[in-house]
RNA sequence: GGCGACGUGGCCGAGUGGUUUAGGCAAGGGCCUGCAAAGCCCUCCACCUGGGUUCGAUUCCCAGCGUCGCCUCCA
């Protein structure tokens, strides 16, 4: 049984599902005016994770991630640079994936764009504006928050609490709105902004919108997951909570929100501030692999900083793994993975995902695999075979044996050669050579293997 | 001001009312090796402060200190 924490109880409970053996899933997308930074990378990272797991216990998924293709910030960038909106969103939906390809973040299986669903949106308005639960003012139309009864469900907080604090930064159209907690669902466009048309007038819809309409569409009432960063919780989840209750539709059947990234200070990173760390950097300059080790380790409801040194401690780490996987590749073929190593793996990760205990379990096994091959134990095979269903899982993709083209493959045979007629002088050089091309050279009773 | 999270060994980071322990990285010693590498074994280093509950608290409760998040831009 899978149990998952649950923003809205506050507590980790089991994960019902609304029809035996699916799982739907929505989880906020990007804004696409930019590159994306560490925190986009943990996010889709930590939502990977659980959809390979659930997939991996044989659930069929179904995730739903959205592009937000429509934003004030893409207008200002837009406008700023002199480009047509479409141009940059285009543009960074393409680096975005490029970037989750990177990270073997599988593509969602559904990825709908806001630009696609302005009539539904505009449909939806319309019937909030029937029901009496929104209303149109000189600047838009917004949604009346007094008019949803358990509005706060997860902030936590009662509506007065909300509005006491806070204060001093500038909320939007509040001048037109009959409570302060009011939300747009509806922007009237200024000349030259990207519009669409509407009975109350042209405009663009408000971001809270956008989810609500796509999720329920394609996922239907009462779906089992909606996700997203900790931020998302309020107000922008709240608020797509609010107008699905306020259409008399039940929502999401459970929350799952994930922690931030921190830097040295353990101050979130993100857009707001000035200290965005960007993911396509680190990307560059380490194994991808190396950021969702990191958060396998961590849960993933806490903090994590990304800093050199643990993702440096997790390639190192990553190195063990891959060396491992190549001395295995044929002894786990085939084999069965040890049962109780899975069960145990299976235990801990349906206790809210606790992949900490689960990243211990994998390394562990690892240590038992390779005691069971140092002392020619039968059970070597299962537990490498467990190694690899785990890793398989995470999403981990180990090295397997790489391609040793014929010339380096010569080279590591004359090193043994050269060993076996003890002519150690010519072994250290040929080592040396082969070092000094990339290779590592592991030479144990069987003789040299290379690999990349 | 309201709501919430967190404070663990050289670093990262789980977890637990009590005999022996997360795990990774780093460090030291050993086995293996011609020497290495990889691997294995061993060692080192710990629970913010002050009260309370308890036979016993790092773990529960209270207070304090510190750090961070949200309270309509944010993964």
């Amino acid at each position: 049984m899978f149990r998952l924490y649950d923003t809205a109880t506050s507590e980790v409970r089991e994960l019902a599902l609304r029809t035996p053996g699916k799982v739907g899933i929505y989880l906020c997308g990007p804004t696409v005016y930019g590159p994306p930074h560490l925190g986009h990378g943990r996010a889709t990272l930590v939502y990977d994770i659980l959809r390979r797991y659930l997939e991996w216990s044989g659930l069929e998924v179904r995730l739903v991630s959205n592009i937000t293709d429509i934003d004030d910030k893409i207008i200002d960038r837009a406008n700023k640079e002199g480009r047509p909106w479409e141009e940059i969103t285009h543009k960074c939906e393409d680096v975005w994936f490029k970037a989750m390809g990177k990270l073997n973040v599988q593509r969602p299986t559904d990825v709908p764009h806001a630009t696609e669903y302005v009539e539904s949106m505009v449909n939806m308005i319309g019937e909030l504006i029937g029901r009496d639960n929104a209303y149109v003012t000189e600047d838009g139309v917004y949604l009346n928050v007094l008019n949803v009864p358990d509005y706060g469900l997860l902030a936590h907080q009662s509506l007065d609490d909300m509005l006491s604090g806070g204060g001093d930064r500038e909320v939007f159209g509040a001048g037109n709105k009959k409570n302060p907690a009011d939300f747009a669902l509806w922007k009237f466009s200024k000349p030259g902004e990207p519009s669409w048309p509407s009975p109350w007038g042209n405009g663009r819809p408000g971001w809270h919108s956008e989810c609500v309409v796509m999720s329920l569409d394609i996922l239907g009432e009462g779906f089992d997951l909606h996700c997203g960063g900790m931020d998302l919780k309020f107000p922008h989840h709240e608020n797509e909570r609010a107008q699905a209750i306020a259409l008399g539709k039940t929502f999401a059947n459970h929350w799952m929100h994930n922690g931030f990234v921190v830097d040295t200070e353990g101050e979130k990173m993100s857009k707001s501030l000035g200290n965005v760390a960007n993911l396509l950097d680190l990307l560059e300059h380490y194994d991808p692999r190396a950021y969702r080790l990191v958060l396998l380790q961590t849960h993933y409801r806490g903090p994590v900083r990304i800093g050199q040194d643990n993702i440096d401690a997790s390639v190192n780490a990553l190195a063990g793994l891959d060396s491992f996987a190549a001395r295995t590749a044929t002894v786990s073929q085939g084999a069965t993975p040890d049962s109780e190593v899975i069960a145990k793996f299976r235990e801990f990760m349906d206790n809210d995902l606790d992949t900490s205990s689960a990243v211990a379990l994998l390394f562990e096994t690892v240590r038992r695999a390779n005691a069971a091959l140092d002392a020619n134990d039968q059970n070597a095979a299962p537990l490498s075979a467990a190694v690899n269903e785990i890793c398989r899982a995470f999403g981990l993709d180990l090295k397997q044996a790489s391609e040793v083209p014929s010339d380096i493959a010569d080279k590591a045979a004359a090193l043994d050669a050269a060993r076996g007629a003890k002519d150690f002088a010519a072994a250290d050089a040929l080592r040396a050579e082969l070092t000094a091309a990339g290779w590592i050279v592991e030479t144990n009773k069987a003789g040299t293997t290379v690999r990349r």
